[in-house]
DNA sequence: TTCATTTGACCCAG
DNA sequence: CTGGGTCAAATGAA
């Protein structure tokens, strides 16, 4: 009930300041998931760069803006926000925006780092067309999906409800990048649906 | 040196 | 106007 994951669907916010008259509130649509835990998510698997920082009225402690590390490279609209909300048991909530494209490239295509005269590939059009299909769409090649269809199952059938912090905090896209983070595979607290759902 | 973080200014939505 | 989000120059670290 208080980190429930909720979704908008709202303008694109990035870069409109520049264009006063964007009025396609159809373009994108970005998802937010908040997850708090008793600690900062120092590192859930991706790279992170902090691009901002501020304090939040309604609270006593700052919000920290991260971006994906990759976002310049990859066109990777992948953001996170950070903030205490909580004091006595330091609670932190992050709230994930945006999904990350990147690291597919990565994976399937890591010379285009290296080519980079232009956009080759543009899968901004592929995040709103992808309504369920999050997961599959992340085995590139050699992909096994043995533990992706393993947690599918946990999810559909335990829909236990961890109030608590106790777990690891960095559980998130563990479905989403069971290659890339070994020790993640521990347990599924809140996203019984898939969060990737537009 | 390069690169990431810091920090205040700037911008926009309500 | 206020609050929240981002940019970008300055700063610090490797």
């Amino acid at each position: 009930m208080f980190h429930g994951a909720d979704k908008s669907c709202k303008a694109t916010p990035g870069t409109a300041r520049k264009s006063s008259k964007n009025n396609s509130n159809e373009e994108e649509c970005l998802e937010q998931y908040s997850h708090d835990s008793p600690t900062p998510l120092l590192n859930d698997g991706f790279s992170w760069r902090k691009y901002g920082q501020k304090k939040i009225k309604a609270s006593s402690h700052q919000r920290c803006y991260y971006r994906c590390a990759y976002a310049k490279d990859r066109n990777c609209n992948a953001k996170k926000r950070e903030q205490q909300i909580q004091d006595s048991p330091s609670v932190y909530r992050t709230t994930y925006v945006g999904k990350h494209i990147c690291d597919v490239n990565v994976f399937s295509e890591p010379d285009d780092d290296i080519a980079n005269g232009s956009k080759m590939i543009r899968f901004d059009k592929m995040d709103q067309a992808m309504p369920d299909s999050v997961m599959p769409r992340l085995a590139p090649v050699e992909q096994q999906a043995i533990t992706i269809e393993e947690d599918t199952d946990q999810i559909m059938n335990l829909e236990f409800d961890i109030n608590e912090f106790l777990v690891d905090d960095d559980q998130l896209w563990e479905y989403q990048f069971p290659s890339f983070s070994p020790g993640f595979l521990d347990d599924l607290s809140e996203f019984d649906h898939n969060p990737f759902l537009v």
